[in-house]
DNA sequence: TGAGATATTGTGTGCGTACACGCAAAAATT
DNA sequence: AATTTTTGCGTGTACGCACACAATATCTCA
């Protein structure tokens, strides 16, 4: 097979490989008929770049900023940290490397006393979770102005164009159909569904209305449930949370089903074994290890995973194929919803934490 | 941050880059105390090889190959060699490369006539399918004379360790089980369900056999169903496929579900639609594109996928973190199960062949 | 025709590592 | 004490590529 070299080219193309390197980076200064000469050579000869030596001729060392909530109590953003973590240690040797900034997401205003260290100049490149919508717009709208490309992951805040590298992270709306789906295919038609909001911090509402909007749109072409709207509060009040979802049970007979938007579903598995209700169907999302937990002690459950350590993964890995491989995209990438039962789960937790099997990328 | 290099570390522990590359790789000969030295060295400055370097200066190539089934007409292994490749692309320039046999599995001895080629001494290691058991057997056992290291991919012989790398792929018994968890929400209790074994050649036997017993296995803990167990045969035949459906049907009033052991679930939907059936439950096997046609045509199904894909390309890469990197696993790793349906199927199949988004490992 | 400008092509060095080789000092043998 | 052998360490080169710079060819216009 292949071991085909600048060298080997600039020889049968009867050239220097100063002239093949020319041409391969098309720099100019090559006579057109000896242009096309090399590059008869190379499509001959099938050349394909060493990149490991390419990346080691280069030299070059690119810093990309990463911005994201703070990860010491949640686990969703602690493991998209880790798929951040580890994009970067796998461009590490090619080229890349990043800081990672933290800000917090439930104070107004924190996002911005970062603006200073990310337009330092130190940065050609963000990747930036933007769950603090206008904050993060005045951050985007300086990342134009300074000609900083950036991607963003997680939540996606729409932009004309401008240095914008695409969006990388769930798709909620398709997430709300695809829970409308297990509720319509496990219960039974003619039944009540409810989406249920549980909310401690707002940062999750865009996501949060989509799903709704998503699990509504299913239910609009399936016709035959009736879905209710409610959002839980005080959450962490035993009491209270059981009094809110007894109220909910006892207000419709033919209640079937919770949708919970948010990775708390495992609050209300308690209290349905507690309410001894283990016939309602429930969907919820993350991974967490709660929930994993809830999987175990209740059996009409689905969790929906939203894949956090891909979306970090991906992020820096598309700013890698910008700055590196000029490749250049702006689209949306979905991740994949998966759909995790006690009877699949071990595989995929099993996924989020393959630190050890390190991979470098060139 | 760091960029150290050897040459750094050779400063600060005064001694040249030779040494230190002796005690990198300990190659011995060198002093008890300047071995410290170097040691102390490197953890100070914490050092990180750099892995374009390292294998640009190594200049190997170790070859294997990769051992499947045809592919010609096959969706299933088509998807697992494109995962082959992309693992083979991936290192190419870090020292792996490899070739790819076909063997017939549907020719007992076909697979024994490529042990020529497989010992001829170009190979240091094996990706193998070993599909065909009796063929396979032979040719472990000459694996293990040879002492040729082989990773088997998708269907796994036990072996005593020998010169096993261990096993990546389906975990058939499990998915099993998730089959009947799926049908055990989404029917009713008390009612029938039934184990479809739709075959046409005896490959996948073993495998089919898991999955039935996994399926058992769950509705052995949970009580209340009925299970019943069919092969399917003649399926190409439109007339005769229907009338044994039918008759299935007909035979309990209280038949909820199927569960299709095969990636031919697409076959059942079009005659349950003839037949006005679309109650019936369906559990089926692999993204192939009839079956996701059929996910469009019919509403109460479940696809399990087993990522073809990700067998062949983690099986390579198994090969690889082997060969070059020292590390040395003889475990299982089973893939995702993934469970699709109409709403969530997009962005599985955008991963099955995200050939473009390639990656180069080190 | 020839000097100077410009277009075209060739040469050399360095990136960080692996590894072969060589030299010196220490140890073992005679 | 002279020698061989072993041990400990340094030097140099190659890997394939990018890039700076040197060198040569070609053209321009007087």
């Amino acid at each position: 097979m292949s071991k085909i070299r600048i060298k080997d080219i600039a020889l049968e193309a009867g050239v220097s490989v100063g002239t093949v390197d020319r041409v391969l980076h098309n720099r100019g200064r090559v006579a057109k008929d000896v242009e096309e000469k090399v590059k008869e050579a190379i499509r001959l000869l099938n050349y394909q770049p060493n990149l490991a030596a390419r990346s080691l001729a280069r030299n070059r060392n690119h810093k990309i900023a990463v911005v994201l909530p703070p990860h010491k109590e949640d686990e969703f953003w602690r493991a998209q940290r880790k798929g951040v973590l580890r994009a970067l240690r796998n461009t590490k040797d090619v080229g890349l490397s990043g800081d990672i900034f933290t800000f917090d997401d439930r104070k107004q205003g924190d996002l911005l006393k970062l603006s200073g260290q990310l337009f330092s100049g130190d940065y050609e490149a963000l990747v930036i979770a933007p769950t603090t919508t206008e904050d993060a717009v005045l951050i985007l709208d300086q990342c134009d102005k300074h000609s900083l490309p950036y991607v963003q992951i997680n939540s996606n805040i729409e932009r004309e164009k401008s240095q914008s590298l695409g969006y990388v992270g769930q798709d909620s709306f398709q997430s709300g159909r695809l829970a409308a789906k297990l509720l319509d295919l496990s219960t039974q038609n003619k039944s009540t569904v409810a989406v249920l909001h549980m909310e401690s911090d707002v940062k999750n509402s865009s996501h949060m209305i989509a799903k709704e909007m998503g699990f509504l749109d299913y239910f609009d072409q399936n016709k035959g449930y009736q879905v209710i709207t409610r959002r839980i509060v005080e959450i962490e009040d035993e009491k209270k949370l059981s009094d809110q979802i007894e109220y909910l049970l006892a207000s419709d007979d033919s209640m079937k089903g919770f949708f919970v938007t948010t990775s708390r579903a495992h609050y209300i598995v308690e209290v349905l074994i507690k309410l001894g209700r283990s016939d309602i169907v429930l969907v919820g999302f993350d991974l967490i290890q709660k929930n994993i937990d809830a999987l175990k002690s209740y059996k009409n459950i689905f969790l929906i995973n939203q894949n956090p350590a891909l979306q970090g993964f991906y992020g820096v890995m598309r700013l890698f194929d910008y700055i590196l491989q000029n490749k250049r995209v702006d689209d949306k990438k979905y991740l994949p919803l998966d759909v995790i039962t006690l009877e699949n789960v071990s595989n995929y937790s099993h996924i989020q934490d393959r630190d050890n099997n390190d991979e470098v990328y060139l």
